[in-house]
DNA sequence: AAAAAAT
């Protein structure tokens, strides 16, 4: 199937072929002509599968025919809306589709001006929108058609009450699309609330992002060595572009301070930054002119840079599905992508609940060359061996071993374990006592190395 | 408790 099949206006169908657009992706397929014939729709899809094209395309072909006069498009972050409006401007500008973005931190009146004037599409974040409503200062802005987009996320975000308000000052006589991701019962009411007798599509599984195309490690770590940690995995892994997420706003300043001082192109993401500064980060980090990003979770959500190669998570996210947000900036767009999270064994918990609550599939892991940095409690260590069905045999490890210093080799024993656990389901598991004596003896030899660190350490 | 989003 191709583009023109959809018969837009000629200036849109331009700004299709001029944005080297070819063949449909499944849910402009099936979004496109539903929003053409003037339906209200509940689209499943995660962002990375065409969607903004999707509802786009069908309302700027509207609003190029005349059919209708203004549309509104709202999203979680102000992120997002440039991100929307910028797409929009691109595939509609040969139809000469006045397109604005409304969100707070910048002044009012610029934006009151534009929209008396007259501007087809607003794209907005929900607090200043309803803003604006409340005061009755964009009256004359009655779109025919509201795209809410990621729906779920704003639910997260908790503007919900926003968002139903937002409704009360639009006419009832519209054109209603929703999209999430995911369909929690609050949605589907919300849903109920605002559309009428809509469509359902879902493209979820044509392209999960989750478990297929990004590889998702764990390192466990003590909580004093999450930055040589970091610095560590930067230098071993083959980096283009990646995001590293920290929990605190006063971390992400400090950790950009500390590797841009280690020679890092690095920049610094949160949302205490000016609105003006926080766009200037952005299109640096999309040209590639820095490398490193450095974010607490304003980045997480909706943003698409392309060739993010790296994903770390410097702190576990307080938010399970913070996590899932997190690892799909990477991995876009059919690439694959590294997901790695620091964990100290006091977070170990954490990490399961996350695994388990989002179905991530994660597996431990060591840092090259980082003797002393991984699985640095034995504690942990010995415990995961015990939870395994081998106890008996690990146990015997155990003892063997005996000391501290041994907690590389153990390490290994875990990986080793863990990798056969997934391999031989339900079975029991034995030791492999040749890959077991392999390692002993390789272990051997690091031993001095490690023991020689950690005694400078303590020193310290 | 964090961060996001209106100020």
């Amino acid at each position: 199937m191709k583009f023109s099949e959809f018969n837009f206006h000629r200036d849109i169908a331009k700004g299709v072929k001029i944005a080297g657009f070819k063949e449909p992706s499944p849910i402009q397929k099936m979004a496109i002509p539903i929003i053409e014939e003037g339906k209200d729709l509940v689209g499943q899809a995660h962002t990375g599968t065409g969607k903004t094209a999707a509802f786009g395309l069908p309302m700027m072909d509207k609003l190029a025919r005349g059919e209708i006069e203004r549309a509104l498009v709202i999203t979680p972050t102000r992120e997002l809306a440039t991100q929307v409006s910028d797409e929009l401007y691109h595939l509609g500008r040969f139809a000469g589709i006045r397109t604005l973005t409304v969100y707070g931190g910048v002044g009012y009146g610029r934006q009151i001006a534009l929209i008396h004037k007259g501007v087809q599409i607003v794209v907005a974040t929900p607090g200043r929108l309803k803003d604006l409503y409340r005061k009755g200062k964009i009256d004359v802005f009655n779109p025919e058609i509201v795209v809410l987009d990621e729906a779920d996320e704003m639910l997260d975000m908790g503007f919900l009450e926003e968002i139903k308000e937002i409704f009360e000052y639009i006419p009832q006589n519209r054109q209603t699309l929703l999209f999430s991701a995911t369909m929690p019962e609050p949605i589907k009411e919300l849903a109920n609330h605002i559309l009428y007798n809509p469509e359902f599509i879902s493209v979820i599984g044509e392209e999960d992002t989750t478990n297929n195309v990004i590889d998702q490690r764990y390192y466990v770590i003590n909580e004093n060595q999450r930055d040589e940690a970091i610095v560590k995995l930067l230098e071993t892994e083959d980096t283009n572009k990646c995001i590293i997420f920290c929990r605190m706003k006063r971390e992400v300043d400090r950790l950009t301070e500390h590797l841009q001082a280690l020679g890092f192109n690095t920049a610094g993401l949160h949302g205490d930054l000016e609105q003006q500064d926080r766009e200037v980060i952005i299109k640096a980090y999309r040209r590639g002119e820095t490398k490193v990003m450095v974010a607490t979770d304003v980045a997480a959500r909706g943003i698409d840079v392309k060739d993010v190669t790296h994903v770390f998570n410097y702190h576990i996210p307080f938010d399970p599905q913070s996590y899932v947000h997190r690892i799909g900036r990477t991995g876009r767009a059919g690439k694959s992508g590294q997901a790695i999270t620091l964990v100290t064994t006091e977070e170990f918990r954490e990490l399961q609940r996350i695994q388990k609550e989002v179905g991530a599939q994660m597996r431990l892991a060591t840092i090259r060359g980082g003797e002393g940095l991984d699985a640095a409690n034995l504690e942990y260590l010995a415990d995961q061996i015990r939870a395994l069905p081998v106890h008996k045999d690990a146990q015997k490890v155990i003892d063997y071993m005996g000391d501290m210093d041994k907690m590389l080799m153990l390490e290994k024993l875990v990986s080793v374990l863990l990798d056969q656990e997934e391999q031989t389901t339900g079975s029991q598991i034995g030791f492999d006592q040749k890959r077991v004596d392999e390692m002993l003896e390789s272990f051997e030899s690091e031993q001095k190395v490690t023991r020689n660190n950690n005694r400078r350490k303590k020193r310290r």
